[in-house]
DNA sequence: AATTACGATTTCATATTTGGAATTTAATGT
DNA sequence: ACATTAAATTCCAAATATGAAATCGTAATT
């Protein structure tokens, strides 16, 4: 029914069925038969059409007024659903944490420029949480599971956190043997976390410290400098400190401890994504961590 | 495609695939199809279904709120079209020149009325030309043809015009025999008519007879009545004067002249009507010209 | 007046879609 | 854990729609 008048808006905007039918790709024969069946079931004719003429009956007229619009932004709409879900070039715009994305992602945003060159990625990074709708953005990534509904989330990878210090730090201070040994330690963190939720990686045992921080921000690289430059001991990702750890710069702080696990997860709103260049970043990202965590 | 989509969107709105059928009168089996094959050309699932519970995935999601106003303003036009196009109820405005319709015309419109007692008949009289688009009428009657493009018009009947007076008025100022003999008469006509035409019945032969008239008016019956009050020769309708003719209250002058033919037109905006009950209307008044005149 | 050209239509064999019945599926209640 | 049940899906014969080629019809050309 309804297909049938989009034949019909095409035949009066190329008219002629011949010239429609070309355009669309559709058999000349089928056209006539579409428009023969719209006639029929509106019960009136919408076309005088003979060899070599083609007019509009009044009817015609008056169903092309009512439906030429409404029309195009079907196929408007169609058109911008269909470069959504299948398109993997234009603007991609993703809304992303400092520190991991400079740290830990680093690599994982110069492979993806360099695999889909044709996208033009726009990485905005933050580390107060944007709003997405507000920012056009099309995906962001964030620490921890999101309660606002009106997004959708999927996990990409877990970040593990450990406690670093530099050697001369510790060997100044004095190295902690136990969780209450870091009572007296200058204690660095993220703003995010208050309580640390340790577990013990052999015995499996978990702790709830809470923890007199000394100093917070909420940049991970910052923190990440502070405690290379001996102020004290940081609960850290893995991912940030781990060439700092092989270098030897950093050491690891009761290293059978782990602090709180953060999930990293990309969000985007209900009711769109569909995207496929969003999508095609998310699943990159999330098998970029599966190979590098 | 499209048609897909309505039932898509349908099937959203009754949340499930059965209770759309039902509500659209569609075999269950069909709508799964349907759905499949929008899928399958979508290239994505756009609701997970099972017995029972039915839940749109994102891609569906999406694909409903772009689409769901408007599928719903395309059913919105389908309807209003469908109602113009059969509906015999509801308003029905018509524009028409005053003279006509109270006179010849008036038992046409108490038939109208009695014949289709469910369409609400406002008849708008004026002897100026009214805007059709402005006071929304659906059709305007008119007297000779309208060089306005945008209008679409059809020939209801011509009515042919008369010279006529009172006894008295002849008896007192003495009946002409000739048309120059009109010369020294109080002739009362129409504004719109500067010229006439006369033809006369016996020979054919015409002539272009350039009036001195002493009074006009834009309305018919106003001169009717100035002519069966004696006041002078009055050219008017036949239509206007058979029953004062056959009561013998006037009398034709120079009854071997006509004057001009006046041709009635039913006149309606183009990409319009389709209006069944206009149509109705415009016929109607076609066949009782035709018994009448 | 006959021919040409072009577009709409019809023909006919083939392919797809349809509707009702039977079947499967998975969330409910016992 | 098992039966229940409402909904979705698949099966199959009948109805419809499709595409390529032939035909038809009418302006424009010769």
């Amino acid at each position: 029914m309804y297909d049938d008048i989009v034949l019909f808006i095409h035949i009066v905007q190329h008219r002629g069925l011949a010239a429609a039918a070309q355009q669309l790709g559709i058999p000349a024969a089928t056209m006539t038969r579409k428009l023969q069946k719209l006639e029929r079931s509106l019960g009136c004719q919408l076309v005088h059409r003979s060899a070599r003429q083609f007019v509009l009956t009044p009817e015609g007229e008056a169903h092309y007024l009512a439906y030429a619009n409404l029309v195009e932004q079907l196929e408007l709409t169609q058109r911008s659903l269909r470069a959504d879900m299948h398109e993997m070039s234009g603007k991609l715009k993703v809304l992303a944490p400092t520190g991991i994305s400079i740290g830990l992602l680093q690599p994982m945003w110069s492979r993806f420029i360099k695999t889909y060159p044709d996208i033009q990625l726009e990485i905005s990074l933050n580390n107060v949480i944007e709003d997405m709708a507000l920012s056009k953005a099309d995906l962001a990534l964030r620490v921890g599971p999101q309660q606002n509904s009106a997004l959708y989330q999927k996990h990409l990878g877990t970040l593990q956190t450990v406690l670093v210090a530099t050697s001369g730090y510790l060997k100044n201070k004095g190295e902690p043997e136990s969780l209450d040994a870091l009572k007296g330690h200058h204690l660095i963190a993220t703003k995010a976390v208050s309580i640390w939720n340790l577990v013990n990686s052999k015995t499996g045992q978990q702790y709830e410290y809470r923890p007199r921080v000394s100093t917070l921000s909420n940049d991970v690289s910052l923190i990440t400098q502070l405690a290379c430059d001996g102020i004290g001991i940081a609960l850290l990702p893995m991912s940030e400190v781990k060439s700092h750890i092989e270098s030897g710069q950093l050491k690891r702080v009761l290293p059978e401890w782990r602090g709180p696990d953060r999930d990293l997860f990309a969000v985007w709103p209900t009711g769109r994504l569909l995207n496929a260049k969003a999508r095609c970043l998310r699943d990159f990202i999330h098998d970029y961590l599966r190979e590098h965590l």
